[in-house]
This record gives structure tokens, C-alpha cells and sequence, in this order.
DNA sequence: GGCCCGATGAGTAACGTTGCCCATCGGGTC
DNA sequence: GACCCGATGGGCAACGTTACTCATCGGGCC
């Protein structure tokens, strides 16, 4: 069978035409502007109606907005994304924004893609959910449209910033293990070497914050880092080397959920039950560390609020682009659950 | 600090009068068009670099297409998903056109506002993934740009479709339990009434396929089906009422992942040991089904393929509209793991 | 009664791009 | 030498919307 033909769209005209008023009438009701009567409001909503009336925002983009906002999110299969984009669309719901999403980026080149695409179709915002970028990137795009950074920290001139204490996190979830009765407890860090990034990327600050906790914890001594990576092969790895070690710490603060999972594995396979022989921990209370089997210890991060706090951000932005960036900090909480106990005798 | 001032955009009036060129001669080297010698487009490329000129896609869908796919996911959150966006975009990757996402949705009046948002953005083409909406109202979407619907059974004159065949993964399941020893094997499905839906919906056919797969090996009498939903609630509660029959089975064919994983929850309060006591398995193969700590043996759609055909048909749509509608149906594998066994003697 | 003013509505030129159509030019054919 | 033809380049009117400017009208004020 072959395909209907396409009808033509209805555009602002054919609503004038049918309400007998001219478009720029049509206009002002739409955007609820000065300059008509509540008559001609009432009769342009009914010919809209009637005609099934949609603005295109192409072309309002041509000469405005397009009342669409750009997300970017780095990886989809993280389940603590959602949450924030969830909190995004939530705040945004009953405004006349409407959001889309850039697909699933990792890496500079694939950002800064995803980030012009947004641009050259007339994003109104952008809300760039833990980015890799170079700030002079982030700051570039943040120049030409409004913009909102989630997790990164440091604070910028052009784009205003949500993110959560890391450091307290990571203090968190030393300040429980340490009140167990652990006092070797090791930590596995995503690896990261570009200066600018030690210092505003999460998994750096989360490093920090153990060295920090552990020290005002009087456990200095007992520092004890491996740098892999934010993956599950990572966390597999890590542990290995930890394994290896003279003497083997009793608990594990892992970087990430993910990296937990990989660290889960390699005990399993070297036959230490969890939290028998050793405690684990995760970080950002993905959804599988709430699932029965898996019961792990984690930091919630509060995603919903976070994009919560993102969208607020970006429409005070909207509404007033000279005003000064505003840096946005929430506090985690932590999940204890079935991977941490006390330490064997 | 106060943002600098916005640039204004670099347009292809810019870029003609950097090159000596008039505005068409541009419009045709973008459009790689008939009627501009290798010399104009070499000098006006070089004029486009120079100026780092992108173009406004707005403004060209205005005119034709805004080179925009527009993807429409149900849930980002069953990871499932991904697997075919990924699919998707490697499709793509190297063609001109640019992907972008709806926010996750649920629901019918979601769903259509989804569409609607993508239909006034001028995307030049929609891949929807899993809908839950009626079959008119995809139909009416289709009629009004090339579309690609994937994940629901049954064929359209108006969109390609791309899906599973959910009858055979249902029974690559029941075959593989039967071959363990199991011989009532209990199914747990997503309660369905809408009879279009009945037969569209993968979830309606991987019920079916259980009934028929039970039935061809002898085991009709055995046909045990609870009706919930796909959720880890659901396969709590379908867990518990399994657990109540007079005779309990051994072994539980989760209609998906998700649901098996509540069923693993139900199972490890009631005391009985996986696969001990009771086999159980799921579908979709998704991340976590992988993850050590519950290994549960799952059927594997091959999301990455589904993505890539479906961009594959849109393309090819995209090229000819006239075209007759295809219909791809791709054939899931069985993930098993170490959730299911034999039965207890 | 003339004047100004606010309220209401219409006209119109953009916004950035495309695709049709026309102008020009050099060269080959009869 | 007149004619035609293909190759190349430019002009221009859309596409759907907005935001300016302008016209009209009735009424209140001196």
C-alpha cells in the first residue's frame, strides 16, 4: 500500500484566515502578548482548536526561541542519570520548554558534537549533566546559549553550576565504615591527570575527600588508593591489586556502583564472602544497588533534586541573562546496606 | 562577572560575501548541489572553514529537512534500551544526520506529546521505540513524516517495523528449563486487556509463546500464567502468589528482567535457595542480568541490531517514500546463567 | 469643540536557507 | 556566421513566525 499523501500543515495563517483576523493577532494570543482584546483572544483560541493548531518552532527559532532545552547526558546506562533527568523534566513540566535529549556521549569529540548539534538547532538552554569537556569548551558553549553544568565543580563567569559535596560524600561513607571498626579501608579512584579536572571532576573530589576523611579520622597511616578507572572492569582489577597487597585492607570504598560490582566479582572469585571477610562500598545509590541480591552500600546523590535545582537554574537564567552565575551544592546521603559490616576479628 | 555579548551567528550571507560568492553558490556546496565548479567550492569551502560556518538547521527546515532523527525511548531506564539508541547512532554515525532523544515517557498522553514536540521541530524522521500508543495514533504520525516503529508486532502501510520475535524467545526459555527437568514451569506476565495491544505488544506474544512452547512439549497441563506487570513489584507480588499454589513450581519464566529481579527478592525472603530450589529467568538480557552477584539467565534481544536496522529502514525511507513498508523480524538467544538448574528430586 | 491619549488591530520587514528560474559565456555544429 | 547547448553563476521568492511601526477609533479633558 502506498502512503497517504502528506497534507499540508497548519500554520498561524490559515488560523487568521479562519478567526478573520490578521496574523499578527494570531501572534500576539499565542504569545501572550499586548494588544488584544479578550474577544480576539477568545476567538483565536477557538479557530486554533478548531484547525488543531501547532506553532512550528523552526521557525519561531528564526526569530526567537524554540522553547526546546537541550540536555546532555554522558552516559545513559549510568541509572543515576535518570534521576537527574527526571528532576529536569519534573521542574520543567508546566512551563512551555520542552526538552530533548543529545544520545549517549563519551568523550570531548562526541560532546562538543552533541553540544553544536544543540546549538545549530536553536536550543533555548542547555543543561550539560557531567561533561568531560575542557572548561574553555563548556565556557565557549555557555557564551553562546544559556547554560547550566551539572557536576562539575568550580564555578564560571558564563554557565552556572548544581553539583554535590563530593568530598562529603566520600566522608560519609569513610565515617561509616571507620565506625564499624574498620581502620584499613582502601579506595578505588577513577584515574585523571589533567590539572583542571583534579580539581572539578567528582571522582577526584571523592578521592580527596577519603584522603581527607581518613586523616581527620586519625587512619592516615592507613591511606591506601588504587587508580583504575569508572568501570566494572575496573573495579575488577582494583581489587585484585588490593588483594595482593601484604596486608589486604578489610573494607573497600569503591569510586562508583559500577566499580563495586567488578570489585563484587573478583571477591566472589577469590572465595571472601561480603561483609563476612571484607566490606564494599559504592557511590551514586544506583538502582541495582537497592536490588535484593546485590544490597549494596552507597552514597544517594539526590539526582531528582539535583535536576531539579538545574532546571530552576536555567529558567532564572531565561528570564534574565545578565544576572550573576549562581553555584548550586547539595548534600549526599548515605545508603547502608548488606555489603558493609563489621570488620573479622 | 557579566557574560560577554552573545556573537551573532555566522551565516551563509557571511560566508558569500568572505568568498566573492553569492548566497546560492554557497547553498549548493552545502547541498553538494549541481552547478558549482570544483574551483567555487573549493574557495567557498575554504571561506566556511575560515569562519567556522555551520548551518542553522532551523532555517533549513524551513525550506526541507532539519537533517534531525528524532528517537523515542519509553524508558531510559531499563537498559535495554541503550543497547538499541547505540545501535541506532552507529547506523548514523556516518551519515549527515543528527540524533536526538525525547525524554523518557510512559503513557499514552506522554507519548503523544512526545511526538508532537518532535513532529514541530521538524524532524525529518522518528524512530519510536516500544510505544504503548494506540496503533491510530502511530499511524497518524507516520502519515505526516517517515517513521520507524520498533518492538511492536503486526504490520503497517504507513511505518517500517522493526522487532523481536518474542514468540521463539519465549520458547528458547521453556526449552531450556523442560531440557533441565522442570516441568512446571510457571510464567509471570504484564496483564494486558486492549485487544489491539493483545496482539502488537511483545509482552501479549511472550505469553503466547510460553502457551505454545509448554504446549509442544507435552507440558500443556502445566500452564501456569499470573498476570501482573513489568516491574519489580510486580514480580514480587506474581512471586508470592506462585508460592502459594497448592504445588509450587520449579522454575519461573519472568516475562523480563526487571520483574525476575523481584521475583529473586520474593524467593530469598521465602527461604528457598536459586536455582536450589526454584530455577528463575528473565528477558532482555539487560546489564544487570550480566552482573555477578545474580547471573540470571535472560533472552537476548540483540538491542544493538534492532537499532541498526531500524536507522537502516528510516534511511532508506527517507530516500524514497513511496516505497512499500518493511517489516524486520530479528531472533533472540538464550543467556543461559546460574539462576536456572535442575529441578529438586 | 479641538486635542491628546490609550486601546486595539493591521502591515511589514526581517530571521537563514533552499530551489526554481534566468543570464551569461565559450565552444561546437550546420 | 548564425544558432544552439551545456556549464556555471546569480536573483529571488518562498518557508512560518515575530516584533517593530503605523493607523484607526472612541472618549475624556481643557
Amino acid at each position: 500500500m502506498e502512503p497517504p499523501a502528506r497534507r499540508r500543515r497548519v500554520t498561524i495563517i490559515d488560523v487568521a484566515r479562519h478567526a478573520q483576523v490578521s496574523t499578527t493577532a494570531v501572534s500576539k494570543v499565542l504569545r501572550n502578548a499586548y494588544g488584544a482584546s479578550p474577544q480576539m483572544r477568545a476567538k483565536v483560541r477557538r479557530a486554533m482548536d478548531e484547525l488543531g493548531y501547532r506553532p512550528h518552532a523552526g521557525a519561531r527559532g528564526l526569530r526567537g526561541q524554540t522553547y526546546t532545552i537541550g540536555v546532555m547526558l554522558p552516559d545513559i546506562r549510568n541509572p543515576f542519570f535518570p534521576d537527574v533527568l527526571d528532576g529536569i523534566t519534573a521542574a520543567l513540566g508546566d512551563t512551555e520548554y520542552q526538552v530533548l535529549l543529545g544520545p549517549g556521549c563519551n568523550g570531548e569529540k562526541e560532546e562538543a558534537r552533541v553540544t553544536e548539534a544543540m546549538l545549530d538547532r536553536g536550543m533555548d538552554g542547555l543543561i550539560l549533566v557531567a561533561p568531560v569537556s575542557p572548561r574553555a569548551h563548556l565556557e565557549q558553549v555557555a557564551s553562546s546559549v544559556p547554560t547550566v553544568v551539572v557536576g562539575r565543580h568550580g564555578s564560571s563567569p558564563v554557565y552556572d553550576t548544581v553539583v554535590d559535596d563530593d568530598v562529603e560524600g566520600a566522608s560519609l561513607v569513610v565515617g561509616h565504615l571507620a565506625g564499624l571498626g574498620h581502620r584499613r579501608i582502601a579506595h578505588i579512584e577513577h584515574h585523571e591527570t589533567d590539572p583542571t579536572r583534579l580539581v572539578e571532576m567528582p571522582n577526584a573530589r571523592r578521592a580527596d575527600g577519603y584522603r581527607q576523611a581518613m586523616r581527620a579520622l586519625g587512619l592516615g597511616e592507613w591511606i591506601d588508593v588504587v587508580s583504575t578507572n569508572y568501570t566494572q572492569e575496573g573495579g575488577y582489577r582494583g581489587a585484585q591489586e588490593l588483594l595482593a597487597r601484604p596486608r589486604v585492607p578489610t573494607a573497600v570504598f569503591a569510586g562508583a556502583d559500577i566499580v563495586a560490582m567488578g570489585v563484587l566479582e573478583a571477591m566472589s572469585e577469590a572465595g571472601l564472602a561480603v561483609p563476612g571477610d571484607i566490606s564494599v562500598a559504592g557511590y551514586d545509590n544506583t538502582t541495582f544497588a537497592a536490588l535484593g541480591p546485590i544490597s549494596l552500600t552507597s552514597v544517594d546523590q539526590a539526582g531528582h533534586k539535583i535536576g531539579g535545582n538545574a532546571a530552576r537554574l536555567l529558567l532564572k537564567r531565561l528570564s534574565d541573562r545578565q544576572k550573576p552565575t549562581d553555584q548550586v551544592l547539595l548534600s549526599p546521603t548515605l545508603m547502608p546496606r548488606r555489603t558493609t559490616n563489621r570488620p573479622p576479628e
